[in-house]
RNA sequence: AGGGGAGUGGCUCAACGGUAGAGCAGCGGUCUCCAAAACCGCCGGUUGCGUGUUCGAAUCGCGUCUCCCCUG
């Protein structure tokens, strides 16, 4: 199959699809092992809010990637990058299909492509630096920066976008430019992907009543657990949609309601975004949600 | 029943005589080490209804409907 090193399959899809289900489904019929894809699911203690597979489904099948952190931790796509490889690799070696699955279609593209992420890892001092700076002057002076620098790089760019602009400028200081590398788009494995979807106001009503569930089962206590452990918002993992809402809710911030509230409307944008992610994924097949055994039987039947 | 207030895009509100603006929602998009993050763009109202005044009304008058508050 092309001079790929192997084949894998991707399911991803906005959350509350029902990719995780179809995942487990499909890994059965390979007798093969999950590999996750999803930012949140990395840290540990952040269960609820996550909607990890549960316990008994991580006996019957392996689940990769999740839990791997403590939820204190730091973490970003070159570590998750660096995890996944492996075990993608090794799966193929023993002549099974890994199973990507996840919604962090960023996570998925690190496995998919070589890409070089500008060669340098984060820059914890320098990004300090131009963030402290984009306070104290703007974020115009700082596009400015990056503009008189790596103007290629600024062209690609919109001046409000600080996150990307410092990370530009971070690379930079650590002796490249972004714009010089030129990653190429070229899957690195032969995969077949699907991505599960609802029709729009049908996923938006299950994400409602995936949230509600979330509170039934106690995300409350789960956040309350978090700060009692010492997790602030400083935390990545409390960046979380449905943590860093009850959090604040905690905080005597809001009522619960308007945090209940605020979560459904934060993960419908986060559905959108999803999706908009996947839809440049080649050869994507897209499926309509259905008994996650009938799904798999196709998706296995054509492998 | 009487008195007062309000009716503007899905929602909250702005414009108070010169032919309606914004935020939110909705929709689309970007994405190369914070990605459940960060960022960008687009659609959408003739202003409850009717009538009058005026060169011209969302803005003024009258009538009518609806809602809210107060008094009974």
């Amino acid at each position: 199959m092309g001079g790929k090193k192997g084949k894998i399959l991707i399911i991803c899809g906005p959350t509350a699809s029902g990719k995780s289900k179809l995942a487990l489904a499909c890994a059965k019929l390979l007798r093969s092992e999950i590999i996750s894809a999803d930012a949140l699911d990395v840290y540990r203690g952040l269960n609820i809010g996550t909607a990890k597979p549960t316990k008994s489904e991580m006996q019957e099948i392996r689940h990769h990637l999740i839990d791997v952190v403590s939820a204190d931790s730091t973490f970003s796509v070159g570590d998750y990058k660096e995890l996944a490889r492996p075990i993608v690799n090794d799966l193929i070696s023993k002549g099974k299909i890994p199973i990507i699955c996840g919604g962090t279609g960023f996570y998925i593209d690190s496995i998919l492509y070589d890409f070089s992420y500008g060669k340098s890892a984060a820059n914890i001092p320098a990004r300090e630096k131009y963030m402290r700076l984009a306070e104290e002057t703007g974020k115009d002076a700082v596009f400015e920066i990056l503009k008189s620098v790596d103007p290629l790089s600024a062209e690609k760019l919109h001046p409000n976008d600080l996150k990307r602009v410092v990370r530009a400028l971070e690379i930079y200081e650590s002796g490249v430019k972004k714009s010089d590398l030129t990653d190429e788009r070229i899957p690195v494995y032969d995969y077949a992907a699907y991505c599960l979807d609802f029709e729009r106001d049908e996923l938006y009503r299950h994400i409602d009543m995936r949230v509600d569930n979330m509170l039934e089962n106690g995300l409350v206590e789960e956040v309350q657990n978090l700060i009692d452990e010492g997790i602030t918002l400083e935390n990545q993992c409390m960046q979380g949609i449905g943590y860093k809402e009850i959090y604040s809710y905690l905080q005597g911030d809001c009522a619960l309601a308007d945090a209940v509230a605020a979560i459904k409307l934060n993960t419908r944008h986060y559905a959108k975004r999803q999706i908009t992610f996947f839809k440049r994924l080649e050869n994507l097949v897209w499926l309509k949600p259905d008994d996650e055994n009938l799904l798999a039987e196709r998706i296995v039947k054509d492998l």
